[in-house]
DNA sequence: GAATGATGCGTTAACGCACACACTTTACGC
DNA sequence: GCGTAAAGTGTGTGCGTTAACGCATCATTC
């Protein structure tokens, strides 16, 4: 046998393996490793552990650029499962806006983000849009889990080799997936801190629960409330609905506030905290969501704090790490955790033209 | 001549044209559009002339992905000044870890990021560094711009080619750069504002002020300064030199206190803030940056609030942005804002473990 | 006038991957 | 025993760019 150790690259055994190279070490030829790769089948069992085994010890990621180059993959799709951009005060909008900045970063990659949106109101509506996507075959995919008893079992029927992202909320559910959002229970519990700071012990405070709203939101109203009266104040608590017209609402925190003057702030635990701001004039409030009318209200100090999730970076993190997958096969972590932002006028410009903007 | 229309490849007249469709065009090989692209020489006046003009007229941008496959142009490098990490408190770490992160998602696309430390306090090192980098030759540099008066003629001086990114503080200069990071004059006001909202009006406040340190540091104090006396509240000026022992810095604060017992609260417009707080035990503490020192501060309730302006985001971003410009010469916006961040112990967890970390 | 060098230009082999295609082997029916 | 299908595997080509290489054509030199 001919001797030709001179001839053979210097491949260093622990730069980026290639597939020819995984196919050497394998036996076999480099089709067969694609077909791997790619589960296109027609492989036997044996060479299909033999070859993943070694993907897997040599840490072998495909080259992005021979990969696009090659031109055979063509668009990869992130479909994206979005409640009505214009729902929730414009809040999905913003999420939607982190996840287009990511879009444009990734269209030379060949890959697209597609967006479905449902009626947030319409639960079955969400089935509509789940579906239009897997038509449309897409690869990976991002939800907000609202309507959990409806979104379970379409997630858990998933393709399990389609990477999951829950954005916005958590939910529990017998599939891999990963959590991009924050803690709704801490944002409660700094609420309550907020209040706490800015008062004086003795002034009680008003919670505005959404007894019809989702399990996210129970989720703030209860880390308010354990916190606020763990620390020895006494919290008020103003039922409301998410469809009574806001006249109604403000009409119903202003008796409220007439009726328990000694009142010194309030707390609503979503984006409709708004409505409720001119009412609450001369005391302290808490809300959520930098959407329009709340920023407005910011500016013109009828609001005191608002939490952010930061929705853009929500979007754009979740989209981000969904084409990592794409592209290099990275697993996706179990979570990654959004941090609760505290606004106030003072810093509210820099967070409107943020870092995903 | 043989019609060939149905052989012709359908190349839409104005979707992205190849090096060989410009070769066609001119009636040259691929060889001279090559030279001419990379101004290798070796061709003649007049096709150089006719290769530019229609590459101009068709818009002819590189394939990124061919180009990078061939392996002809070699990693590219982004090179970082940095203070030695583990200078401020270990503040540039923190820095340098986003920029870690965003390395290591740029290694498949064969860009590496060169870190080149100096030592903070002794200004001409920086020049060595600065050189260092210069003789590796990087592709793309980002600098913070401290020691203003060294650095601003070294990035005058440097190829006007070569992308430049200020991170976390900006400078003025007559070269084309961009600067990530926040705004120091507002993060002063933003801790105005805080201590206002929980302390009772007539209190005084104490402003720590360090006369040695720089520009960005003077801007932080000046907005603390301005907006609390024009909330009309008292300022009080505590003068520190950060060359002083901690010991040293901790007895002048407990005196300055016992002097003025009505003070309610203190601003550290640094990340020494921690040296300071044993001090003001009982009263309202600002400080900024989630060094280690602070954050068990924070979680031990020595401390009240801190600013932070989210150091690993802004490595992660400057480091980004330069990629971008590397692969796709995307060009560089004028400036890229980092939010301030209000961070209480409630909300320090999610902070920790932020998106970028 | 032959040897030498400079100049201008075309050809071609990588780069790593994707996929169409062709080929071999085994299984099964008649 | 032959034909046929199916399963499993290898080969070859192309993607657009880069850069080494080779071949001409001149101008210069001894």
């Amino acid at each position: 046998m001919n001797e030709n150790m001179d001839l053979e690259r210097t491949t260093d055994k622990n730069d980026p393996p290639t597939m020819k190279e995984i196919a050497r070490l394998a036996g076999v030829s480099m089709g067969t490793v694609d077909r791997v790769l790619h589960h296109r089948g027609r492989v036997s069992a044996e060479n299909i552990a033999k070859i993943e085994a070694i993907v897997a010890e040599r840490g072998y990621r495909p080259n992005v650029f021979a990969s696009r180059l090659s031109g055979g993959v063509g668009v990869r799709t992130i479909g994206v499962l979005m409640p009505r951009l214009d729902q929730d005060f414009n809040y999905w909008n913003q999420v939607w806006s982190g996840m287009a900045k990511a879009a444009r970063e990734l269209e030379p990659f060949q890959i697209s983000v597609l967006c479905e949106q449902f009626d947030r109101n319409n639960p079955s509506d969400c089935v509509r849009a789940f579906r239009l996507l897997e038509t449309n075959g897409m690869q990976a995919l991002a939800i907000p889990p609202i309507h959990s008893q409806i979104m379970r079992p379409l997630a858990e029927t998933l393709d399990p080799l389609i990477p999951l992202v829950f954005f916005d909320a958590d939910m529990q559910c017998n599939r891999h997936r990963c959590f991009v959002g924050q803690d709704p229970w801490q944002g409660g519990v700094l609420a309550a801190k907020l209040l706490g700071l800015t008062l004086e012990p003795g002034r009680p405070v008003v919670l505005v629960r959404f007894k019809d709203d989702d399990e996210h939101l129970q989720k703030r109203s209860e880390g308010f409330e354990v916190f606020a009266k763990a620390s020895g104040r006494a919290v008020l608590i103003l039922e409301q609905s998410l469809s009574d017209p806001p006249e109604r609402r403000r009409s119903d925190m202003s008796l409220f506030l007439a009726r328990n003057p000694s009142i010194g702030g309030m707390f609503v635990p979503n984006s409709s905290v708004g409505e409720y701001a001119q009412a609450g004039l001369g005391r302290r409030v808490v809300g959520y969501d930098l959407i329009p009318g709340n920023v407005a209200a910011l500016r013109e100090g009828r609001l005191d704090f608002l939490l952010s999730q930061r929705p853009e970076t929500m979007g754009y993190e979740s989209v981000r790490l969904l084409s990592r997958f794409l592209l290099f096969r990275e697993s996706l972590p179990d979570r990654t955790r959004i941090p609760l932002d505290v606004v106030l006028k003072e810093n509210l410009e820099e967070h409107l033209v943020g870092v995903t903007s």
